[in-house]
DNA sequence: GCTTCATGTAGACATCGTCTACACTCGAGT
DNA sequence: ACTCGAGTGTAGACGATGTCTACATGAAGC
């Protein structure tokens, strides 16, 4: 199992425990039933523990989103580092991160993006680390700008409609109506490629 | 204001005074702190008084859904019913349609796709809602496959594609990173032509 | 070895979802 | 007109939860 101090009273990386486990949580049972107490339990400490943390149980919702940004933009510069001087490969392989990210975290996509938090308190983390989401999307789609890939159009706007594809499918394949298709792998395949040839040929120049 | 009985013991109506109250609160406050109580409150009814017309604060949440995929529905197809004979502009008129609605009625259109309800028991309440909308969408896309208007490509994937477009734009502009962009509506015309630019070129035929 | 401070514990409280027992009202059948 | 039963709303209770406060523990520095 993960880390586990079986006798000591301070458990040492409490904070991160704490994230880990209540990541599983929430991807497991959705943010409706994630329970502070049930996230202290799992990591082994008394319900009050996790406030020494996190000054509530928001907070720590936006500690594990802000860690799913992380990840995210991980996957996705990862992706675009496995094919230099191809943008447009850079795009779709950046896309199929974003769904694959999706189906493995839907609880954590879901709070990433202001399901279940409260509507206006929002934190600067969220703020910080979506702007830097966006602004890596942004520089893939610049770099398929300045090799004239993509038709005028600001880079804003073309991130945009790529990243409204991108989280539209993934929800509708994570948690929404097209939850079922999760197990037809052929069947995956073929949307997520049409959907990228729907979107790609819009962006690229006519000719 | 809305209908209040102030007097009798006996509500009238409570059934439908609870969605519409929630649907308001659920707006208001999104899903972590939509509470059955409040909603009772709200309605001038004691706590318990819900239990009379949903087994549990999921079934209310489930009719509240219900009834934003009905209103959803009919406001696309008010959208197609606008512009006959031109599928394109129907297409088109339906995602703002959409947008417009996850503008309105943000916290109801997360739990109609998954958002704060346990993941698994999803009623049958859904199924049937997603279903009925889904196949109205298929039907816009029809109209236009059949006029030639768009490229070769099953009118499902088509409409997965479109789908995912207005779903995931709508998201992030309601309650996303691009929330902000909301009070400038001169941008957010610009942000919605420039992807339903993007989406619609890629599907049409190219020639 | 003692102090100090960060970290974990235990208990309390309000609120919430939910259950149960009871109260009120309306309408059907006599 | 009376009864009575079903439908609907009320009141109180319970366990679980988020959060606060007071206390316990133990590691680090003097």
């Amino acid at each position: 199992m993960s880390s586990r101090r079986p006798k000591s009273y301070h458990h040492g990386s409490l904070r991160q425990a704490l994230i880990d486990r209540g990541t599983h949580l929430l991807d497991e049972q959705g943010v409706t039933h994630f329970s502070l107490r049930e996230v202290a339990k799992a990591a082994g400490v008394s319900h009050g523990a996790p406030y020494r943390h996190f000054s509530d149980r928001n907070a720590l919702l936006e500690a594990i989103a802000a860690q799913g940004f992380a990840n995210l933009e991980a996957a996705c510069k990862a992706a675009v580092a496995a094919h230099p001087n191809a943008p447009r490969a850079q795009l779709m392989m950046a896309g199929r991160a974003y769904i694959e990210f999706a189906l493995a975290h839907p609880g954590v996509l879901h709070i990433m993006f202001g399901g279940g938090v409260s509507p206006d308190s929002t934190g600067p983390v969220f703020q910080q680390a979506a702007a830097s989401a966006f602004a890596h999307l942004v520089g893939i789609i610049e770099n398929g700008r300045q090799t004239g890939l993509y038709r005028e159009e600001s880079a804003e706007n073309l991130t945009v409609a790529a990243w409204s594809m991108a989280h539209g499918l993934s929800l509708l394949l994570s948690a929404g109506p097209l939850r079922g298709l999760q197990r037809d792998s052929a069947q995956l395949e073929a949307l997520i490629a049409s959907a990228s040839e729907s979107l790609l040929s819009g962006m690229v120049t006519r000719n």
